[in-house]
DNA sequence: TTTCTTCATTGATCGAAATCAAATCACGCT
DNA sequence: AGCGTGATTTGATTTCGATCAATGAAGAAA
């Protein structure tokens, strides 16, 4: 990590309306202000390794982490992919457990880190982080159940259709936004190669998508949706 | 459910050894056993649905429940596999949250029922309770990130040896040992159709691996882990 | 046991996506 | 503007596992 840091004014912005701090009242904040410590990380710095005992807590505050598995001959499977106001690390609140998987900044981020142990001690004391907590996890627990299964249900354009329109407002209206990330990116977090990614897009094409590098046009969500 | 009652004495014996519980201090245990409620599922009963609003936390007394989601039409993917200690339900914690997934019971069970205002109730007032229900989940994720990486970067045959040295003693000794469920409830927990578990069955004969029915026999631990 | 039903295996075919290879594009930098 | 690296696209091939179909085995009920 490059610089570390007290959080400050900006940070703290961020913080108080991340996934984890928003919900909890004054007390509980100002004692996750008081141990939250903010880095700095340039694109591809690991936060932690598979299998490191498990001592933070992370919270992305800009920027994106990108966490996966490795096998035993290097290859990488993406599992999740975190943005600004998520938390990192929960998989690994128990005392004395380990990371289940290694987490890399994808581009330049901003995050704030927690020591677990005091975070557990504040934990222990109010109900309120620990409620957080369990919340965050629960709803972690849910995304990571529907990827599982978007994998095993529908093929690579199905679940590409399915991220565009889940960037959508639901009303049936054309819509243009921009890619959040870089595709390769998008593919790890789809469960697809590049390649397959890339081959989706143009397949969609077909059904009122139009993708200029970051840029998506989606011309007709309803037509989207029957992919 | 068939019959609903509060817990007698073996049921009693069993929620104290499941993950939520063991945990917990004295009072938390009584107030949790004080709202407990048992009940006998016959094979293929619908515990909650997904969508539905979540009223509910259950644990496993015996027996297995399958958690898994619906395709439009109709096709089922299964997300995790539960069994005795077990608690199910918690990816819907937060207050208002749904059901993310369809929970069936896969055998005849014997499951205890919560209700969950009344845990969040008693959570909000014993950190010990809301910290059990945080590790839980906790290492829940752990499991589903595991098994989504592992759809992800290994074959069937492998993912089946891994299945199978997962069950084994960590020595390198020879072992055999009983499925502990049918094989086509494996073949879904492992992300494949009945054939290809069967296939990879078969493969793994070269391997050292005999199944006759749901007995299996492993000769040679170490040529399976190179599988 | 006999019957009946469900589960498991085996074979054949098909489709989806990974992989390998090469060409093209885009962007940050000087 | 011009370079150069890395990202993306496109094509060809191959592998893996789903699906369909049919047979065989096992377990429950009478």
């Amino acid at each position: 990590m490059n610089r570390l840091m007290k959080p400050g004014a900006r940070e703290r912005e961020t913080l108080l309306n991340s996934g984890l701090l928003s919900a909890l009242g004054v007390e509980s904040v100002a004692a996750m202000m008081e141990i939250a410590v903010i880095g700095n990380l340039p694109a591809r710095q690991i936060l932690f390794r598979e299998g490191e005992p498990a001592d933070m807590l992370h919270c992305v505050l800009s920027g994106y982490v990108r966490l996966y598995k490795l096998d035993p001959d290097g290859r990488e499977a993406d599992v999740e992919l975190y943005g600004p106001g998520d938390l990192i690390g929960a998989s690994a609140l128990l005392d004395g457990s380990r990371y289940a998987v290694t987490a890399q900044a994808a581009e330049p981020s901003l995050i704030a880190r927690f020591d677990l142990k005091r975070v557990r001690e504040i934990a222990s004391r109010r109900t309120d982080l620990c409620t957080a907590l369990a919340n965050a996890l629960s709803a972690q627990l849910s995304r990571v159940f529907a990827s599982l299964a978007d994998d095993r249900l529908h093929t690579a354009p199905q679940r590409v259709a399915r991220y565009l329109l889940s960037h959508c407002a639901p009303d049936g209206r054309a819509v243009s936004f921009r890619l959040p990330y870089q595709k390769s990116l998008l593919a790890g977090k789809l469960g697809l190669a590049p390649e397959a990614l890339s081959r989706a897009f143009s397949l969609l094409r077909n059904h009122g998508v139009n993708v200029r590098g970051r840029l998506v046009q989606i011309t007709d969500p309803e037509a989207l949706r029957r992919v």
